[in-house]
DNA sequence: TTAAAGTTTCAGTAATTATTGAAACTTATT
DNA sequence: AATAAGTTTCAATAATTACTGAAACTTTAA
């Protein structure tokens, strides 16, 4: 196997793998090209590179810098601007950890404790049932919450470290 | 609000979270929709319920059965087959992390085994910092996927008890 | 062995999500 | 202040993914 093939079989499979973890598959193949490029690279490499539009290209950049696991670089003496993706693997999960506690099971959160005690009076068994379930989903998307925030507090190198605590 | 509007917005909100966390829309509804169910409903009924259609119902109960996390019920003296939910949140939980893990994470991390060595001779500044990256993202979600099958492995419980072990 | 009750499959269609490409906008340079 | 280099936006379109509905299939029971 020689490089090329090898970076395009790469790029394809961190691009699935985002999408099956709700990143959409450009992002997540920009994303993978600027962390193995040596160096940072211009709107134009990325679109050359991937095939993809212009349009295209800026709209996921900026998600990705949104995101804040890619950053803007300005060359001197230079106009384009360059992008350059976050470096270290460990602070780039915690990220996503991060925004998607924030962008997904936060607001799941709200409207779980919004629905679990919709009508004191309402006694019927189907009330009665729903009112358990929703608890129970509240509590348990509440404690995973709580653990992925645990985990992710860990200051550096957090996988290892919690592997570490769970090894007992 | 009444019963039938906290149990709409529910529904909808699981559903919501289930299509973000990689389990389709409809999939997702008519597990939550089992889950509070006191009793075990039928296809029709679930149709009726979420208003789909018996090709949908009949292809995402199978999908549900197929995750595990679903269960076929017969009834004395019925023909009809009846569904319900596993009722166990954790085991819930458990049984969606196992089978990512198997569909998604470990496929990926074959991937990355075979391109993280792709060609020995080749010294390139790309190719140097290709086989960096690709080791260390291999690592890395190995090193996840490990931390998420000893998670899951404690027997019952596993958040609060992963919590416990978290709050040193 | 036939009819009735129920389930599955799948080609066609609908809904959703991602992408293009060109125009509008911004910023720097002469 | 006009031009050039670069970036962003967004309506139109393409690609993907999910859903329908009817026909084919299976199972049970008379």
């Amino acid at each position: 196997m020689e490089f090329n093939e090898a970076k395009a079989q790469f790029l394809q499979t961190w691009g699935a793998l985002g999408s099956q973890w709700g990143i959409n598959k450009t992002m997540a193949q920009i994303h993978a090209l600027l962390m193995i490029s040596p160096d940072s690279l211009s709107m134009e490499d990325v679109m050359e590179e991937l095939q993809i539009s212009r349009g295209n290209a800026s709209m996921n950049l900026r998600g990705l810098i949104d995101w804040g696991i890619v950053y803007k670089e300005y060359k001197p003496g230079e106009r384009r601007e360059y992008f350059k993706a976050d470096q270290d693997v460990d602070s780039l999960a915690r990220k996503i950890a991060v925004e998607r506690s924030k962008r997904e099971i936060k607001p799941a959160l709200r409207v779980l404790e919004g629905v679990k005690n919709f009508d004191e009076t309402d006694e019927s068994p189907e009330a009665l049932k729903f009112k358990m379930k929703t608890q129970e989903l509240h509590d348990f998307v509440n404690k995973a919450d709580t653990m992925l925030e645990k985990i992710v507090n860990q200051k550096e190198n957090w996988i290892t470290k919690t592997i570490m605590k769970l090894m007992t």
